[in-house]
DNA sequence: CTTACATTTCGCCAAATGTAGAAATGTGAA
DNA sequence: TTCACATTTCTACATTTGGCGAAATGTAAG
């Protein structure tokens, strides 16, 4: 029971779920997140630490950054994630989207 | 996005998941869920009143009784509880169960 | 090694949440 | 109506949570 609370807890975040919505598109590293979330890294930063606990993202290393995906290895997360096929056309985007100080087309 | 963000808010919280497993197995009525999970009345009721604003459970009164079970309507929610089916056998009841004062056989 | 920069951790605050007990409400039975 | 009792609402309180900014960390490049 334990492992489906905490993908409920998890995904039980308006900013989470965003992501996680975003994620399903395509992997991003947290300054991409950022860009579209608009709040603060850390904010950030600590929403992927909870998505990851409860298993549902897992991250990798790419480049200079980190990008965070979902996980497809597990069956909860799996079939939790894709009931929100159902969700598509929401607004995910916010606002007031701030400007991303660290541009990342700079790299590529 | 708001009614699956409001479901898994409410499926977030571990009492509130015992509870939603017990009702998948037989309806019942706040004193009985009260004595399986073991908190007072106030606490259930209000766990059962957020598990309804979510679309959860719905209620209906029987006998001297207001019986609470899942809501077998709405697609997101069933989809959801559905994938609970895996933790069939989990831990639902506590270690402290507190006797029931109004014991339900009295009626029946 | 030092710089640059993506990300995480830390310390703090405000808001939200879970809980209990008391009081209030609703309702069937006498 | 009055009683009994199941349930909800109110009030208060402790804990948790989400947010930010600053400092720390990790790491690739120079």
């Amino acid at each position: 029971m334990d492992e489906y609370l905490k993908v409920f807890k998890a995904l039980g975040d308006k900013t989470r779920l965003r992501i996680v919505l975003m994620l399903k598109v395509k992997p991003m590293c947290v300054c991409e997140i950022r860009e579209i979330i608009g709040t603060s890294m850390s904010t950030i930063s600590n929403h992927l630490k909870i998505l990851k606990e409860a298993g549902i993202i897992n991250s990798q290393k790419e480049d200079r950054y980190i990008n965070y995906r979902l996980d497809n290895t597990r069956k909860a997360v799996i079939q939790i994630v894709d009931l929100l096929d159902n969700l598509d056309g929401i607004e995910i985007e916010n606002d007031k989207q701030k400007a991303c100080t660290t541009d990342r087309k700079n790299i590529g």
